[in-house]
DNA sequence: TCTAAAGCGGATGTAAATATCCAGTTTTCA
DNA sequence: TGAAAACTGGATATTTACATCCGCTTTAGA
């Protein structure tokens, strides 16, 4: 139900969180994340564009996230990327129904609101600093914290 | 997030539900339901195969459901059609992890389970009872009792 | 038993999502 | 100033979802 795309840009995105607030490159990115590095790529460029993320071109340069984990919750990154599409008027166009949906709509669209809710109240800060057998995205025993390679 | 296939199969089913326990072709479905004919047609060839609808060919035939409106609900519909489909096990197949997911995947797959169990709870029968001005998929002032033409 | 109604299944077309490739630009540093 | 690192943007596959078309089969009733 989510796509790949939100996968990947969620990936990305933990992954710079954790080593924040050092940037890392596409190349790095990708190995970490088990992303294909040309569709990472692109990923990375939609998510600069909402601001989420700024890129350094050139030696040194690579990737880095705008806001710090606090500030940055998982809705951010899926609206950047792919905005949940909630249903604000009837699919059928049925002029009488307007605003006000059907009890089928509602509930297709309730759910929607409880995912991005879901989302909404969650900063990638929590999603790191959870503590659980596995880390995100890593290998239960490697560490977390070392920054440089 | 949900797919138009998705959409259309509930659409269908409602509308179905609401007429029950009559049969209804597949042009008298699309024409209330606004589903393309021929997609609609595969569709609901697909509910046939998953056992939601029977199909009666011929004269006088048509559309029925096989449970009633209280025995259906809308997650055997979305089932049907288009499983959502859980995180099982780490989408980077980290052995480590096995079916610990770590915890954005813990996060993805929890507002999953949280749309399967809101659409779990739900029957066609509430969804058609439902108090509103408006009725499933018909303009408001309409009849919803009407059943042959 | 013929005809019209109705669904079935296979073939085909189109659009969007996913994925790759490469030439070009920016940046650092020797 | 030149070479290497790194991102950018455009062009191009590939795959999947969405949609249509058409000839065939089943069924009811005149």
């Amino acid at each position: 139900m989510f796509s790949q795309t939100v996968e990947y840009a969620l990936r990305a995105v933990v992954y710079l969180a954790d080593q924040a607030p050092e940037a890392r490159t596409t190349d790095q990115i990708s190995e970490a994340t088990q992303v294909p590095k040309p569709y990472l790529s692109k990923v990375l460029q939609n998510l600069g564009r909402s601001d989420i993320v700024r890129s350094q071109r050139g030696i040194g340069g690579g990737i880095t996230l705008v806001k710090t984990p606090e500030e940055l919750t998982i809705l951010d990154v899926v609206d950047a990327v792919e905005p949940i599409e909630r249903i604000e008027t009837c699919p059928l166009g049925l002029k009488t129904h307007g605003k006000h949906l059907c009890p089928l709509h509602r509930r297709m669209d309730d759910a929607l609101a409880m995912v991005q809710d879901a989302f909404r109240k969650t900063t990638l800060a929590e999603v790191l600093a959870e503590p659980t057998r596995s880390t995100p995205l890593c290998e239960a025993t490697k560490s977390r914290s070392r920054k440089k390679t």
